[in-house]
DNA sequence: AACATTCTTGACAATACCGTCAAACATGAC
DNA sequence: GTCATGTTTGACGGTATTGTCAAGAATGTT
């Protein structure tokens, strides 16, 4: 096969996705993202077709990343302490970067980019996969005691307290509110607590 | 005074505030809000002076109705129905319309329009006020005594909530989905949510 | 080395939005 | 009825984005 691509495809997915998070993507045009990654506006048409297919595909590997990510953090079997992990990595996502980038799956979800029931779709993938981490982390026997909600809709609860979290840290910028906002949930879905401080 | 206004302001900040909600702020350009109104491009400028302008105008009305309808929705001495009935009036108003519109307020937050710090400013004014609420309700001697946890923080975690709930709507478009995540808040955060089923 | 294939480049036309402004207009004040 | 005042109108120049395309460039194949 000869004419072979110029650019690398990881680089250019990721200065995209970058761009993708920091802006919203609505707010990204393909000047924006030839600027970004270095690569014309006629090859990233030609290579891709239009700006949703390459936010699909930046998309994708984000929703990759931050899957692996949960589920790691939800290791374990004190019901709280599985959780403060869980929403400590939520928020280390979304307050990442100078000036924080917020969480990219709620930027997409609220900025009319569900015109496309395609991204719908991813979104929903995403939130559907990490309900499942969440699900199955909470019911295994020995975190489930703890509940004092039953585990797939305390799932359903945390997985829509991080959308909140994601809108609050946009709003009000203040990473230890959030922090607030998620012990205070723990408190109402765990039934004990505070029995020490440490294990 | 001669010189006099042509138009119905009640009227054009009312389509406008349709069309923001509808739209976006950020994917709502003068042409259309000069088109929904049918007040020309160059009076909107002229009356008051851009677009961020005639958005905050709107919100302001909007963000009072809500409050309104927030406060009648928290009077009561029972925490779970308190709550019920909150969570009731703020999902009413984000699957009210045909496509359902979604909350202003998140979809704003979301869009990149929170560049502007004056927005940024009146939706944490309208979430202050929300929060601020939501604590007094909660803090009635009766009803904090129903709560597992303190009734600031619960108030915090609850409109969180109501955040997270906004974008649930706009990813799954599940009314029902929205209720029983509610619900499962409900459950943590009222001690015995279920004693018997009426009073 | 020559070729075929695919990518890249720069430019094009079409469309849309913004902010402004001068001229025309309508209205209340006198 | 006349005037002063603020509004409305339609148009202008400037800027930006989109999608396409023909010509040039690069590379694997033979």
């Amino acid at each position: 096969m000869a004419g072979v691509r110029q650019f690398d495809e990881e680089t250019v997915l990721a200065e995209a996705l970058a761009l993708f998070w920091r802006q919203g993507v609505a707010a990204t045009s393909m000047p924006d993202l030839a600027a970004a990654t270095g690569v014309q506006r006629g090859s990233l048409y030609n290579a891709y077709g239009d700006k949703e297919a390459i936010f699909l595909r930046a998309y994708d590997r984000y929703a990759a990343g931050l899957l692996d990510l949960c589920r790691a953090s939800l290791e374990g079997d004190d019901a709280g302490r599985i959780l403060a992990r869980f929403f400590e990595t939520i928020i280390a996502n979304m307050t990442a970067g100078a000036p924080p980038r917020g969480c990219l799956t709620t930027k997409t979800a609220a900025d009319g980019s569900l015109a496309s029931a395609t991204i719908q779709a991813r979104l929903r993938d995403l939130l559907d996969g990490m309900t499942a981490a969440v699900a199955a982390a909470l019911s295994r026997p020995a975190v489930r005691r703890q509940l004092t909600v039953d585990p797939a809709q305390a799932a359903l609860v945390v997985v829509t307290f991080t959308r909140g979290i994601a809108v609050m840290e946009r709003v009000y910028g203040d990473r230890r509110q959030l922090m607030r906002a998620a012990e205070g949930l723990i408190a109402g879905l765990v039934a004990r607590p505070r029995k020490g401080r440490g294990a």
